[in-house]
DNA sequence: TCAAAAGTGTTGAATGTACACCCATGC
DNA sequence: GCATGGGTGTACATTCAACACTTTTGA
């Protein structure tokens, strides 16, 4: 038999993030969720976009190690960061044995962002993306569908959004992410019944129409576990 | 300064299991949680109460390696197997740097499980629990919470019954867990519209009063991700 | 005055909760 | 019969979804 002849190798650590963002799609021009992939620079999949990350240095916490990547591919500090999974079937790199903790993040791309851009740094339309190195793509789906479901039933979606934000901008975030159209009505009823915001007491002006009023997140930042709290 | 003078080591990689089962309290009698702790052996925290787990092999999924910890410490076969969360702070162990991914189980212990209990391994009630090494205690904390909170919206008291169980067996699981009394009217209708049941036809005999009926769960095992499957 | 979005009201359906009541069995 | 849990019915409260309608602004 030459099956399992394989060399026992040590097996290494990784810690990648899915990093979302929302912009315009570029042929509907709806806002849509976009997510930086990295350009693989070596082999194995050579040339294929891949999830930014790096091995777990000794001296940094997971949720350090996942706000470092997303600091050096997009230059910019999550607001919302949460543990997805951890990762480590046996085939998931063809040679060696790589156990991944993938992060996923929220973040509001500014001016900075695109500066960071470029290099073999890319963003796409999450649900389009172009096949992936690893088990990326799998993983991507799964950080989807984390974020669709956690939206409905948490307020994450300031992660999206500035300190201060109209109902219209709230509801505008969880339409593109969930890609429906949602009531206005009823979704600010249960906006404000949900107990998360608070009206700051002033209007947002300069529109040609009844100035909304702005509010802002009651709670800090609801996030997970020991590093981030749950 | 002498501060940061510490070794950069390597990272150790370990899987422990939360291992939850349900007997009757010792003192009240009443259906509990119960969970296997292991005395550790070695410093550091030796004497003190641990988490079941070990280095994760090379040659060795994360859910697998979950399972082979399972199976050395009580014998059982996990009836639901989903992983919890990767615990990696600097400070977990006083000296060497260690990333846990943690499991959480349910088993339905037979009289095997007694059999292979004892030497260091005892099981405690499950809200009652010793000081334990490491950050054990908070993982314990958080997968009672996250046991709590999802028997509440998915059918996974099937991890704590035999294949075939009546309506007052499925709720008394609920009632144990949730350390609440259900109302049996309203949690047979609420159990039924779930669709995750099926009526076997068969009806238990040998009650001193109307036999109730018997039903099987549908679906096989809602399980989560890739090596699990969600 | 008009268009447009902000914001309020109302209605009917669906769901959840409390509890009364009948059913089938062993003793 | 009677006690005991199995199983059904019902009425009320709460929540949710659809949509009509009023309000406030800029142009």
């Amino acid at each position: 038999m030459t099956i399992g002849m394989q060399v026992d190798q040590r097996v290494s650590l990784a810690v990648s993030t899915v990093i979302f963002a929302l912009r315009p799609h570029p042929s509907t021009g709806l806002m849509t969720l976009w997510l930086p992939l990295v350009r693989r620079i070596r082999e194995p999949y050579e040339g294929q976009w891949a999830l930014p990350g790096g091995p777990l240095e000794a001296n940094e916490d997971l949720a350090a190690s996942a706000r470092h990547t997303l600091e050096r591919t997009t230059g910019l500090t999550p607001n919302y960061l949460e543990q997805l999974y951890a990762f480590g079937s046996l085939d998931r790199s063809p040679d060696d044995r790589v156990v991944s903790i993938v992060y996923w993040a929220l973040v509001q791309p500014d001016e900075v962002a695109r500066a960071v851009d470029g290099e073999n740094v890319e963003w796409f339309v999450a649900d389009e993306l172009p096949p992936l190195a690893f088990d990326h793509s799998e993983i991507v789906t799964y950080a989807l569908a984390r974020l669709r479901a956690k939206i409905t039933y948490t307020p994450i979606a300031y992660g999206f959004l500035p300190p201060e934000f109209t109902l219209a901008e709230l509801r505008a975030v969880h339409e593109a992410v969930l890609r429906t159209s949602l009531d206005p009505a009823n979704f600010r009823r249960q906006a404000l019944a949900s107990d998360t915001l608070v009206a700051t007491g002033t209007y947002l002006q300069g529109t040609s129409f009844r100035p909304p009023a702005l509010f802002r997140f009651t709670a800090g930042a609801p996030t997970p576990l020991p590093e981030e709290r749950r």
